[in-house]
DNA sequence: ATTAGCATGCTAAGATTTTAGCAGTACCCG
DNA sequence: CGGGTACTGCTAAAATCTTAGCATGCTAAT
């Protein structure tokens, strides 16, 4: 047997996209990213709970990076990081996961969810909007 | 200062719904749980992604369920593990981490997203029906 | 009754993740 | 000018997380 197992090493390199699953931490300091728009260390480590020092959140950030979850660029004299995958994706992604994990993969029961909490008037009208502008669609597919 | 911070110590018990950050495997699993009604480690080692060895498979289930997050109950000859926190109350917390933390908590911009994707005719009638409800709802409060 | 199959308990090592500390550089204020 | 403050780079140790392996018990089929 001279099969040597090549080893995929499963680190080729900061794809981002790919199939890297992320740490605790990792996820907790992605979501406060796309949560603002770009942060830096300073409001990472203010939004994290139980927060580490400051050189641990930017070895985090900085591992982010490698991995190509995150980029920064300098402001001033501050790293402000940025997600790579624009929010746009990654929402859809996250609310996949979530209606595939928790209503069968439901929209409709989604949604339903989502109208439990207390909406006001206006925007159930927006909402209703929205729906309507969608069949609309659909009817001239 | 004779100040001595009590220190939490953070670890209290076994409660499940307090603040225990679940590590990648643990929340891995915990979907999986939730996707089904209840698991065996038949199934979890059926959709874990890139799976380990039974064994593997079984100590998560088995710590996860020390922590809390997990029940099992002994059904014929093999365990059946099923989420302590009801599938409800796990839902609304999952949802709403995603409209805060890519919708600046606006849930009618998440139901909008929630809307690019394609959905039938009749789907499209019966979410206009639950905005119509929950407005007669808003209405008569 | 004996064997094969499957499921659990438990323990310890292997990998990763997480954290802190030290060192160096630019900037602002008196 | 100093002196203090705010950042980043890098390294190594601590803490967790993951995984595998071995022992044991129950069930059903031969």
């Amino acid at each position: 047997m001279t099969s040597k197992i090549p080893k995929p090493s499963s680190r080729s390199k900061s794809t981002a996209g790919e199939n890297k699953p992320l740490s605790r931490r990792e996820r907790e300091i992605m979501d406060i990213v796309y949560r603002h728009e770009g942060v830096g260390v300073a409001e990472v480590l203010d939004e994290l709970v139980d927060p580490p020092s400051y050189s641990a959140a930017r070895a985090l950030l900085r591992i982010l990076e490698e991995k190509g979850h995150l980029s920064h660029r300098q402001e001033g004299q501050r790293y402000v990081y940025q997600a790579t995958v624009p929010r746009t994706e990654a929402r859809r992604s996250a609310l996949s996961r979530v209606v595939r994990t928790f209503f069968h993969g439901s929209v409709e029961g989604t949604v339903a969810a989502l109208l439990e909490d207390d909406l006001s008037h206006d925007e159930l009208d927006r909402l209703a909007d929205l729906v309507a502008a969608a069949r609309d669609q659909e009817e001239a597919s």
